[in-house]
Order: structure tokens, then sequence, then C-alpha cells
RNA sequence: GCGCGCUUAGCUCAGCGGUAGAGCAUCACCUUGACAUGGUGGGGGUCAGUGGUUCGAUCCCACUAGCGCGCACCA
């Protein structure tokens, strides 16, 4: 084995293998544990996001799997309606070539052209981080047979009345031009103005004043609307006002909406363009006079000398010409939040217009019903308050997108304009009796992705056939998704799941955080800080890396800025850390937290990680290469002992950390564990045994069959956060273990249960581990050399002392680096010695011509302090009467004892005090 | 406006009724035969503030402050 661990020759070679072998399919035996992965967009790129949410995936795979579960992650990619068109017309148009000159069929078969080339990528990204996805049953959302399910929904729910079509008030993006969901709408505080115009009354002197913050839809206007209650105008109420610029009248109506401590207490009302002003719209049976084009110019309903207009120069043109009338009573400064598309970020524009929608209402009672039930539970649980709060004021969805890249609507329109919906134009034609000469046209809208996306648990495993998959893998054990898609996707995937298969897609949703860059900001290509995951697993340069984040920038200003940050993060570029230590690094930050920051340094250290477990393997494949290792004959050490102890505790935490998705505690578990005793102690204590003289063969074996086993079992524990350094090092080891098999991938995971916990061996492995410290301690403090041998004296030891002393000489002698101690008879007078104290055992250093005794005395006092410090404060709690009463007797005898402690503590360091200083001051 | 989080060592974060933890950073020592991507030892915290519950609060409750997020918005 080399010195030093290198991914890069490792991990691409054994991917190969495992895939090649079928290692990733179900094993279609045991209890089922199955996962369908949130499609990533078919032609984006893996992100930091993804590839953390893969790692906990891939994590929970694999633990599952080699615990013996059937198990199933079911891959697949989303075909993402706008954002991919949106890519595809971008490159149309640096081409010089727009989407409506080359047409529809055009343009849909040039994004599957493109589909084709940038499919691959997210899947080789997928493949290097390890991801143990079933590749057999990849799906696409536009894969046929998944077409043909999305239609199959859409005409059963249209059958029962759960879709309808309508002339509705939606939200109309004007740039890209379709209608987009609530959801897609963000909502942004801006600075804008109010204005206040007269309205002057049709059949008296006077006019009223409305405020507006959109003078431009005043155009609309049907209505001018006050509080019912408002005495200031309660005689005004059914008169009529005329609207300026237009002429036409408007009845003063009375409605409770509005806020009569608001502006003038009078409200314009434009029911085309504002949903307040709808809903007043359809109380008072108001007009709705629609005075915008698609793309948010004005109309031909409003004055020829507005007509054409876009909204800006509208609101300009029609600001001008009321003051010019004097109809502007005064503008003020105003905070507004201005809605905008979270894809175009184009202001978007309340506009009527021919939608599909999704009655929800239906379909969300027993979808609440499932979480309050706990049939689908969120973990953690407080996410399931934001999808109840979500669910209870639920709206009916908008599923029709004006886009070319989609689901079509199965629904075809006569010449007449009746639509008739059906599984296909035959079946619609022979379901109404529509005679062949009669053209249809099917609908030119295409489906909401979230729409395909809402089926995506049942319709990758076959519905609607009842296939052995569906059968055997739904509903799902968990879905791993972030809380942004709670609503888009989770709500929605629990309705259409209960709907379509009358049970829940998932039993458990597993909410992760979001991970952002080291500064705590969101990673966005806007901001310059994005990171691909490749670039940590395979290292990139620093110009490399400016490239990437520079290029194809949507604000070109940012450049410099994002260059400068750039620069001050990663001033050498990124080194290659491997994809482990990636991993590693993902699973610890799998916290509850809602914001994860992302950290170098945390990869950097799990690099090392993996650097001190191959060394670690290293040395255990000397020991035991060439020999013959076997259980047979063997005398199991304390040490042996305890680290099995050791490996049974660590196991019984990782499979509460599994139980409890939480990630980082099983990641801790196995950094600790490994570092921390396995390796600091447990190595080290081995070669007590291996390297010496005088130990016994079979001692000899038992620490040789422990080391490999112990590692053995520590790799299968590592696998599921660690697959490729696992595996290589298991390859490497498992016929000197014995291990059955031909992958580290399917071997049993180690149980805790099974392995044996050794009540006995726990606490005189502490006493070791205590008398070295002690010893390092004052080595360490007094700054005396490693390779200096020490004489150390005990005194004041107890039987057991003596009884553990015995046992264990050639740990300390290695470890603490001292000769036999000699123990003091009781009453004998000690040389003047540095001293650490283990319980009432004085382990003293003579400090003949090694320690200056003021060193040494500030040592004691600083021991001394502590110890005074503490007893004080346990003094005072038992002292209470109060405690002794109400506290729980075992807490009590604790502290009882620990002030004996402290006191014999205090006693031993102030008598040495005493002793130093007086040789000082001779 | 309603709701939800967060505030613990210089930094990033665990912990959560009974003596404050990790990693990184920092200081000192160490080219020891797995590993300098390392070893050994040290320093560093009135657990945001105030009040309450309790024998006991970093942990539970209330309020306050700061930060962040979601939802809904008065034209």
């Amino acid at each position: 084995m080399d010195k030093a661990f290198s991914p890069a020759d490792i991990e691409p070679r054994i991917y190969r293998n495992w895939e090649a072998s079928g290692y990733f399919a179900p094993s279609e035996h045991g209890p089922v544990y199955s996962i369908v992965i949130p499609p990533p967009n078919v032609t984006g790129t893996l992100h930091m996001g993804h590839a953390f949410q893969d790692t906990i995936m891939d994590a929970l795979i694999r633990y599952h799997r080699m615990r013996g579960f059937d198990t199933l992650w079911q891959p697949g990619t989303d075909h993402a309606g706008i954002a991919t068109q949106m890519v595809v017309e971008r490159q149309l148009n640096a081409e010089g070539k727009k989407r409506v000159d080359i047409g529809r069929d055009a343009f849909v078969a040039r994004v599957w052209q493109w589909k084709e080339t940038s499919g691959g990528i997210i899947k080789n990204q997928m493949r290097r981080l390890g991801a143990s996805v079933d590749w057999q049953r990849d799906m696409f959302t536009m894969d046929p047979a998944l077409s043909q399910t999305v239609t199959e929904v859409f005409v059963r729910l249209y059958e029962q009345g759960l879709i309808y079509r309508g002339k509705r008030l939606v939200n109309w993006d004007p740039v890209l031009k379709t209608a987009v969901s609530d959801l897609e709408v963000v909502a942004e505080e801006e600075s804008g103005s109010l204005w206040h115009l007269r309205y002057p009354l049709s059949d008296a002197e006077g006019f009223l004043v409305v405020a507006t913050t959109r003078p431009e839809t005043m155009l609309g206007d049907a209505a001018v609307a006050v509080h019912p209650d408002d005495e200031r105008y309660r005689h005004l109420i059914g008169r009529k006002v005329r609207l300026p610029l237009a002429g036409r009248e408007l009845p003063i109506i009375a409605d409770a909406y509005v806020d009569p401590t608001f502006g003038s207490g009078c409200v314009k009302i434009t029911p085309a363009h504002d949903f307040n002003d709808y809903e007043v719209g359809l109380r008072h049976k108001l007009p709705l006079i629609n005075i915008m084009t698609l793309d948010a110019s004005l109309n031909d309903n409003v004055p020829i000398a507005y007509r054409g207009l876009d909204r800006a120069a509208a609101r300009a043109r029609i600001v001008a010409d009321l003051d010019a009338l004097g109809l502007i009573e005064r503008i003020e400064p105003h905070k507004l939040t201005v809605p905008r598309g979270d894809r175009s970020n184009a202001v978007l524009e309340p506009l009527l217009t021919d939608q599909w929608f999704v009655d929800i209402k239906p379909l969300a009672a027993p979808a609440i019903r499932a979480v309050e039930e706990g049939r689908v539970r969120f973990v953690p649980d407080n996410w399931s308050g934001v999808y109840f709060e979500w669910m209870h004021k639920i709206k009916d969805w908008c599923i029709s997108r004006q886009l070319w890249w989609g689901h079509r609507i199965p629904a075809w329109y006569d010449p007449d304009g009746r639509w008739y919906v059906a599984r296909s134009e035959a079946q619609a034609r022979a379901v109404h009796g529509i005679d062949a000469a009669i053209p249809l046209r099917q609908d030119s809208d295409v489906l909401d992705t979230w729409f395909s996306s809402a089926l995506w648990p049942f319709s990758t495993l076959g519905w609607p056939e009842r296939t052995r998959a569906l059968q055997t893998y739904y509903p799902t054990t968990v879905l791993v998704t972030g809380f942004d898609i709670i609503f888009f996707w989770v709500a929605r995937m629990i309705m259409m799941g209960l709907k379509f298969t009358a049970d829940v897609p998932f039993r458990a949703v597993y909410i992760h955080g979001l991970i952002r860059d080291q500064d705590g900001q969101k990673m966005s290509k806007t901001k310059g800080n994005v990171i691909d995951p490749l670039d940590i697993v395979d290292g990139i340069s620093l110009e490399a890396l400016l490239a990437k984040r520079t290029s194809g920038l949507m604000q070109p200003q940012m450049r410099t800025a994002i260059e400068k940050d750039t620069r001050r993060q990663f001033p050498q570029g990124i080194a290659a850390y491997g994809t482990d230590a990636l991993r590693l690094c993902f699973a610890r930050l799998a916290t509850q937290s809602r914001d994860l920051r992302f950290d170098m340094a945390r990869v950097e250290e799990y690099r090392n990680f993996c650097n001190k477990l191959w060394n670690a393997a290293r040395y255990v494949l000397m020991n035991v290469e060439g020999q013959d290792v076997q259980m047979q004959g063997a005398e199991f050490s304390l040490a042996d002992r305890w680290i099995q102890s050791r490996l049974a505790a660590m196991l019984a935490r990782i499979e509460s950390g599994f139980t409890d998705y939480r990630l980082d505690n099983v990641a801790n578990a196995l950094y600790e564990f490994t570092w921390h005793e396995f390796c600091d102690w447990y190595l080290e204590l081995s070669k007590a045994v291996l390297q010496s003289e005088s130990a016994t063969a079979a001692g000899k074996l038992g620490a040789r069959f422990t080391l490999i086993s112990t590692l053995e079992k520590l790799l299968r524990a590592l696998h599921p956060l660690a697959p490729f350094i696992t595996e290589e090092i298991w390859q490497r080891v498992r016929l000197s273990a014995a291990a059955p098999g031909e992958t580290i991938m399917r071997a049993a995971y180690p149980a805790a249960a099974d392995v044996q916990t050794d009540a006995q061996a726990e606490p005189e492995m502490r006493w070791v581990m205590d008398f070295i410290l002690g010893v390092r301690q004052i080595r360490g403090e007094m700054d005396i050399a490693p390779s200096r041998r020490l004489d150390v004296l005990l005194q004041n030891a107890s039987p057991k002392d003596i009884e553990y002393l015995g046992r264990n000489l050639h740990y300390l002698s290695r470890l603490a680096g001292i000769e036999p101690p000699r123990v003091l008879a009781p009453g004998h007078t000690a040389p003047i010695s540095a001293v650490a104290l283990l319980g009432s055992l004085e382990i003293l250093v003579p400090m003949a011509g090694l320690i200056e005794p003021t060193a040494e005395l500030e040592r004691l006092a600083k021991r001394l302090r502590k110890a005074e410090l503490d007893l004080q404060k346990l003094d005072a709690k038992l002292s209470n009467g109060q405690f002794a009463r109400n506290a729980p007797p075992d807490i009590v005898f604790k502290d009882q004892q620990r002030v004996a402690e402290l006191r014999t503590e205090i006693g031993q360091l102030s008598a040495q005090t005493a002793r130093v200083t007086k040789l000082k001051d001779q």
C-alpha cells in the first residue's frame, strides 16, 4: 500500500466494477427499503445541494442494503419545463434565431437533442459521487410510459370533475408569456409611489380621491368602492363617478374589503388586473375589463391614444395626462411588494386568461389527514406545521403553461371551441362520436412540470399497471428532500399518491437543510459562489475555477466581485479531496439545522481522516500479512477486549443515528472511534504486544486477530458514508479477515448486538489510560523529552491499583515511556516528585535533575484552584437541605462521592505543594 | 401582520435538566519503525439579555434584543 491514500486512482475503477456486477439492483428478498430520487433537471448539472442529498440517500440505501433489506433506489431526471425551455431558447438566441421562427416542432426536437447531449452529465456526476442507484430502472419524466401516466391522471381527474378549464385571473409572466402558479411568484418589497387620483362625480360637483400604486390600470376600472360604514361616503353609495381619460361611468359601491383608514378610504376597483378587486368584482357583478395584451401592453379596450403602449410607457403617459387635467391630488413615496416570476424575474401581471386548474381542496383533505394520523411522518417534525399551514389555505392549482416543452394537455377542440378530454385524439372522437371529417386541434398548452413530478413515486414504478415493482416498493420508505419544495412537490405527491394509489407515497419525509457557502450565502450562479462537487473530488486550479464562475454571467457587472471573492476563498484553487472525504463531510454537516454552511476546511478534515484510516490499515496489514490469523488458540488482552467493547458502543450510536436520520451523529461516532479509540489507543497498545519479546504467541495472535477483525468491521461500518476507500481496503484485508463475499457493498453491516461489550475491560482500560495520561501530562508540562524514559514511584496504591499495575505494565511502559514503577510501602517517604493523581493513587515522577520546582508549583496551583472551585460548588449544593430532600438519591450519592474525591485530591495536592515549596526554599 | 427557526470557545457547529464538547485555528514540545494529511501536552466559554418554574437551568416557560426564513398583504 502507498504511504498516502490517493482517491483518484481507485474511485472510478471501483464504481465501474460495482455497476458492471449489478450490485445496485434490488436483492428481491428481505424487508423492503425504497427511495425515489428527487429527479434533477435532465439538462442541468449537479450542485452541492444535489451532492449532499445524494450522499444522504446513498448512505441510507447502502446501510439498509447491508442490513439485508431489499433496497431500491429509483433514479431519474426531470424535464423541468420552463428551465429547460429557457436554456435552449438562449442557445437559439445566441445563433440569432428565435423560438417562434423555427416553430414548435423544430423547437421541441431541438430540446430533445439538447437533452440527449447534456443528459449524461448529471448521471456521470452521480457515478463519481458513488450513488448506488439502480441504473437499470433509470427514468425520465417525458419517457413515453411516464407521459402516458400523466395523461391517464389528467383524464381521470377531469372525468371526476377535479380538473376544470376556465377564464380566471392568473399570475402572468409577460416575458415568458405563460401563466405560472402562485408558488412561482416571489414577492419582493420595492420602492414605488402612491398616486392619489381625482375621479369626478357624475351628477354633482366635486370628486372622489382614490389611491393607487398602479395608475395605468385605471383604464380597466369597473367601480369605486368605499366601506359600507364609512360616514363620509355613505351618501354616495349607488351614485357614479366618471372615469377620467376613458369617460366611462363607474358605480360607487360599498364593500367591507375597503379599509376606511387607509388613504382616502376610496378604492378603485379593477377586477381584471388585481386579485382582490377580482373578488370584489365577483361580489358586485362588475364587468371584467381586460386592458392588457399577453406582453403587458395596453389593448384595444382603452382609448386609442394609449393602445399599444407597454405598461411602463402607459403609466408615464396616463400620469402626465391626468396631471395636465389637474386630476392628481398628490404623489407620495410608497413601499410595495412587487410580484416577480421566480424564473424570469419579470414583474408579473394578474391577467385574465383561459387556463386549466386542479380543484385542490378534495385532494388536500385526505393529504392533511395522512400527516395528522402519522401515515406520513416529517423529520424533523416541525416541518409538518409548515405543511399544514399551507394545505389548510391551499388554492386551486393552475396547471397549464403556455410553453412548448412539456406534457401536452390531452384536450382537443372542435372548430366551435368545444373541448374533449381523452387519452388520445382517437379516443376523443370515439367517446364523443366526432366524425373524422371534423378537424380537432389539440390544446397547445403543456402542464406545469410539477404535475408530472407529483406522480413520480408511483409513475416510476409502473402505475397504472399493477407491476411487481409497484406492489413491492410502493409506498416508498422515505423521501429525502429540502424544505424549499415542501409545497411544490412533497404536498402534491402526497395528494396525488393518495388519490391514485389509495396509499401514501412515502412513510417518512426527511427534510434536510440548505447547503450555503462558507459565508452563509446561498449558492447561486449569479452570486458566482457555486462549487461543482466534482471540483472538490478532483480538484481545480484557481484559473479554471475563475473561468467557470465568471462565464455566461447574467449580470456581467458582478465579474470583479466574483473574481475577488473567489481569489480570497481559494487562493490556490481547490485540492483534490476525493469523493469519500466529501461525503463524510456532507454527513457531518447533516444536522437538523436549516442552514448548513459548507466549509472546505471540513473536507480537508475528512481527507485527513481517510488518510488516517488508510495508514491504520497499512499497519494492520503489516502485522497480519503472511501470518495465520485465526481465533483458535488466541488469547485476548485487556486492549483486545476493550476495543471490541468500544466498537459495540460505536455501532449502537450508529444504529440510533440512522434511525433518527442523524447522519451527523453517525459520522461523529465513526470519526471518534476510528481516530481516538482505534488509532490513538488500540493500535498503540497492540504494539506493546506485537513488538514485545516477552509476549506469548497466543497473545500476539489475539492482537493480530483483533486488529484485523476490528478493522474489517470498522470498514463495513464506514462503508455507507465512505464507499470507495472502504471497498479498496476491504479487498486487501478480506482474505486475512476471512470475510465472506466479493464486495463490501453486499457484506453484512456489523450489528452492535453481535459485538461483545465488556463491563470489566472498560474500567480497567480507563485506569490504564488515565495512568498514561497522568504521566504524559507531567511530561508535556515539564518539557520532558518523549525519548527520556522515566522512573516512577507509586504511593497510596490500593490492592486494585496493584492488580491493574501487575497486569498492564507493558502498556504503561510503552505508552507512558516509564520503567516499571516502584510501589512504595505505606508510610514510606518518597523523594520529592511531580505528582499525577489517579483516584487516591499518587503517581510520582522524581524531580531530581528533571523538573524545576517552580514549574511544578505552578502546575500544582492550577490543579488545586480547579479542585477547590469544584468542591466549593458541590459543597454549596450538598449543604442545601432542599437538594438532599428532592434530588434523586443516585445524583446525591454521586455528588457526595465526588466531594470525597475532591477532598482527597486537595489534601494530596496541598501536601505536595508544601513539600515542593520546602525543597525550593532550601 | 401571522408563523417558524437561530444566537454555545477566535471560526464552523454538536449537546440540552445534574461537574460545558468536537473539528479547525492558536501556543509548546516531538523527523518514535501506520500516518507530519502525523504524535503529545497546554490555553481559550458569566452557553444573547431579563424574569419565572425547579433542590438545581446552557437545556423547560415568558418576555426583550439581534439575525434569518416562510406565508399573507391596504388600494
